[in-house]
DNA sequence: GTAGACCAAGCTGTATACAATTTGGCATGA
DNA sequence: TCATGCCAAATTGTATACAGCTTGGTCTAC
């Protein structure tokens, strides 16, 4: 088996853990239990978990071991307003040269996401949430656009499970709704000035109450 | 001595390195030889390689080992697209709250940057060339987009050596020079575009003759 | 009963060992 | 002369060993 894969495997399978949300804020991830969790040994899981620390999912404090990020809510504020600079911009450039097949590809997206929301399927909701915004990267060919956003979204997704309020998923899912049809109709102002508001509504709808975090990391990857 | 600061300062000077042009792209990284010079096991400087490998600074192959990156031209371009769309707004909104101070800092370093150039100084012109822009982050207090700006600002080092002209170099310096002079006058729309116009100068300075890589990593990293 | 010291168990940080794969060269044969 | 096959050396991929630190609990002293 070749390097990658099997570091990377893992660190696509917490990556997943953390940003569905099945692996909370705080959570330790011991590295004995996940070694034996995935059966290789803590050589490939710290290899995995130094690559999280990069990708901000989580921190590593010396000789204590790794947690699932806590970001501050500075650094949500901070998250939002690079989403904001890059993504007003990335829908000016998408809506100049969109196509119809890729709004159908953003319309399905949309109904899964609503379908998600609506029976409380919390691990797709947060990852379908995400990728309404890197599909639309993804449609432009640009894959270091995707990319980038792809980790932008992953620390948002720790975010908004931090802070953001139950019904704000709803409305991020209209607020979706809405951006696209300003797309489709290729008013290219409508949809910068939609995606923006609709990420200035995440950020306001972050407030301070901290869910707790339960540690039970077996569960989680299961 | 903590995790993080062993592997971290390997990852630093594995980076500098890049970004300053001693190591070439397409040089192998041999771990053996790393570990050598660094005074660690392979297993530290494997944890280092997989974190550059997500800085996209370098590339594994399965069980053939890691080399510094070649980015395509296709990718030289979509770094550019991504650092306009994230760039321009950020010079918009550094201009609306700029400090005298603040306008200084990035004068003394467009002057450092000139001298490096005109001294014919490598490294220096490589590193600095970058800094103005992550400076600019910086001193706007949004680490999350400093962060940002320095990797992507890394990949275009890279870019930068592999496909841009020599005399392009004096050309960007003499950019920051008027996007500056714009910042200082406070005039938003200007040095929005200035900025714009800088990188689409670099894009354009962008020519598709490699330079052959030299494989010496010793003297690279002395 | 509380505070502090101390010890054992567990965990992290690093090095080393070993299997599997690639590489480069040499010999062989057309 | 050039292609092919094969073997030794080197390199990567993974596991394991071990030293040092952290943690949690117990025991003692006040």
């Amino acid at each position: 088996m070749d390097s990658s894969t099997a570091t990377r495997s893992i660190v696509d399978a917490l990556t997943k853990a953390i940003v569905e949300h099945r692996l909370h804020p705080g959570t330790k991830l011991a590295e004995q239990k996940l070694a034996d969790h995935f059966g290789v040994s803590r050589t490939l899981i710290r290899q995995a978990l130094f690559q999280l620390v990069q990708k901000r999912l989580i921190r590593m404090e010396p000789a204590r071991g790794a947690f699932v990020a806590t970001p501050s809510s500075d650094e949500a504020r901070q998250v939002l307003a690079v989403r904001r600079m890059v993504e007003v911009e990335m829908t000016r450039s998408f809506v100049r040269n969109v196509t119809p097949a890729q709004i159908k590809v953003l319309k399905d997206l949309v109904a899964e996401e609503k379908a998600a929301i609506s029976r409380g399927d919390v691990p797709d909701r947060a990852h379908l949430q995400g990728r309404f915004h890197v599909r639309m990267a993804e449609l432009m060919g640009n894959d270091v656009l995707a990319q980038l956003l792809n980790e932008l979204i992953s620390r948002c997704a720790l975010i908004t499970l931090m802070y953001q309020s139950a019904h704000a998923a709803q409305e991020s899912a209209q607020d979706h709704s809405e951006i696209l049809k300003a797309i489709a109709a290729k008013d290219e102002d409508l949809a910068a000035k939609l995606m923006c508001e609709h990420l200035r509504h995440v950020e306001e709808g972050l407030s301070l109450d901290r869910k707790m975090p339960s540690n039970n990391i077996a569960m989680a990857l299961a």
